[in-house]
DNA sequence: ATGCTGGGGTACAACGTTGTAGAGTACCCG
DNA sequence: CGGGTACTCTACAACGTTGTACCCCAGCAT
């Protein structure tokens, strides 16, 4: 079935050696010998055994990207720009889903099938700080996400707590008050909820205005459902507000929608800030004002750090965190200057 | 660095083949020589090379999965399940992007890239029957989409005309005449557009609806700004409808965003039917009725085909079409009664 | 002539694993 | 107590590729 080096060489008449170096662009060879190799390789339509030269090589070309799950929005469109970045690298991806399930994040690290790729870039969720002597293995491996700081790997992230400040600031100097939240994860020190809400007090804060816990909605998964049952429930206890930060943009759309049927008006009754940027940021109805977190950069830069690591391995120095700039996406949503009435 | 069969035999005192034997679980290998291995094994933290095995069993472990992009909802959704039903049969996915390009899409098939996986899950999207040729490969494919029919491998899809039909019948019975199409592609017979605008024209035939030319919005890419534009241009030039069926969902609701910017009500004034069913498609404002593929059962489906033929070859007998069943997802965007008034 | 240099090519081993063949032991049967 | 049989384990080759060592020959200087 398959065409090996060992058919070429035989149609061509020269050693397998030198179809390989005809193959590998080795220089010294004559153009007549180069000729009958290539017009061999035409003909029996000879394709590289890419595992045999992966086993001789000690490297496969394929890096494995793992997430959360591909049906979160924010999940796919990283797994898109790392896709394209590798492939404008020459490397290929391999995809897996951890659910964002602790078990199953650890146990990726340890599975053999890593053993098919040159390294990880690894969207840890379940993860905690107590996990981190996990990460040190012996393949290398980027981290993105805020489950773990100061680990043994490169970690590739975002300003979560200036952008989410900004974001709230964003909010109030467009005249609200009384800013609701949907995604925050109860009793959480790390992760990306956690910096967020901190950014958002830190705005609070500096802006003199009174933490109030009954404005915060508290939900595990960030799920578009998660957002619409988060809102409901702080609307059924009554509780009053003018603004909604979404803690991720798919919570917001989901707040946003049972604000609308609520009969509320966005931005006029109530502003809702989202965070991540999504695509579908710009098409709902009204288009979401946003954090846009640099996801694209995040993307191209886990892949290029990883490159390095496998190319130089540890003597690339220690660790490297490196962080993403923010800007905020401003649309229909939340305004700069108040729409409306000024109630 | 890495630890292989050789150290574990020198530890355990055995031969390289007997720790390959503890390792596959073969019978017949004494207690303690078990203990034995398994312990060096623990000790020096061995996990077999994927690399090795696969170059001598001539299998991966791994599938290949191209689809248009990520960005898109359909095929991140379409890609999320196919990891998972993949994972659940013990594969590993590799996916590739091709922008829906059909150069890209050639030049895939012909991928040295391919070599590192057992096999292909491929949506097509660039590809037109002619180039049905280039399927002709010699590792086992699995073609989904609809840009060919009749090809040389299995094939796994939708009941397009079929579900169209019902979709449009189920637009007609809720009093609905003049039904808007947003997504058609402009003299196109193969591919999604093509054949659910059959369907469409099928089910206005048969309850003697004559069908309408300025009613069709022609788009090329689904993305969803096509929608919002596609609509547009149809108020622009005045058309009149009371209700639009989008190819796709990401269509629709690019369209119904406008609608509703522009003053209508859905679905009072203008019913708004899908086709995809993606998770946002519950989550709109208003919930998008649409229609559900068999997505799921597609991606499912497409996993168990292609491993057998991974596990059989040609053997298995001629390719295979297989069709998923379809369902009308019912929810707000259009009702199967009129919701208000009757116009 | 002899030695040297370098172009053009070959033979062989090795990457880490598994299949095949077979060696050695213990056991059971007649 | 010879001869099978089942068990336990080993040596070796092979998967398809590339790195290393080397050989041969032409051209050139000594």
């Amino acid at each position: 079935m398959a065409v090996t080096l060992h058919d070429v060489a035989r149609v061509a008449g020269v050693s397998i050696k030198t179809v390989s170096n005809v193959i590998n662009a080795y220089p010294h060879i004559r153009p007549a010998t180069r000729e009958r190799v290539e017009a061999a390789i035409a003909e029996l339509g000879y394709v590289p055994n890419l595992t045999a030269r992966s086993l001789k090589s000690g490297r496969t070309g394929a890096i494995a990207l793992a997430v959360p799950e591909l049906g979160l929005s924010y999940f796919a469109e990283l797994a898109a720009a790392v896709i394209e970045a590798a492939e404008a690298a020459g490397l290929v991806v391999l995809v897996e889903q951890t659910g964002g399930d602790r078990d199953r994040e650890l146990e990726l690290l340890r599975s053999p099938r890593l053993k098919m790729t040159d390294g990880l870039i690894f969207s840890a969720l379940g993860m905690s700080e107590a996990d981190v002597a996990s990460l040190d293995v012996d393949f290398p491996v980027v981290l993105l996400g805020e489950r773990i700081f100061g680990g043994p790997t490169d970690h590739v992230t975002m300003r979560n707590v200036e952008a989410a400040r900004a974001a709230t600031e964003y909010l109030i100097a467009s005249g609200r008050r009384r800013i609701a939240v949907v995604g925050a994860h109860e009793g959480e020190v790390v992760g990306s909820a956690a910096l967020r809400m901190q950014g958002y007090l830190e705005a609070l804060e500096a802006h003199g205005i009174d933490y109030d816990e009954s404005l915060i909605g508290y939900t595990t998964l960030w799920h578009r459902s998660n957002g619409a049952r988060s809102i409901t429930e702080l609307l059924d206890r009554g509780a009053e507000f003018d603004a909604v930060f979404g803690l991720n943009d798919t919570l917001a759309l989901g707040a946003m929608r049972v604000l609308q049927a609520s009969g509320r008006r966005v931005p006029e009754d109530v502003a809702v800030m989202g965070f991540d940027d999504l695509d579908e940021a710009g098409y709902s109805i009204p288009s979401l004002t946003t954090v846009d977190p640099g996801q694209r950069w995040i993307a191209q830069t886990a892949v290029a750090t990883l490159m390095e690591r496998i190319a130089t391995g540890a003597e690339l120095g220690p660790p490297r965190l490196l962080l993403a700039d923010f800007r905020i996406a401003e649309r229909e949503s939340a305004g700069a200057v108040r729409a409306q009435r000024v109630s």
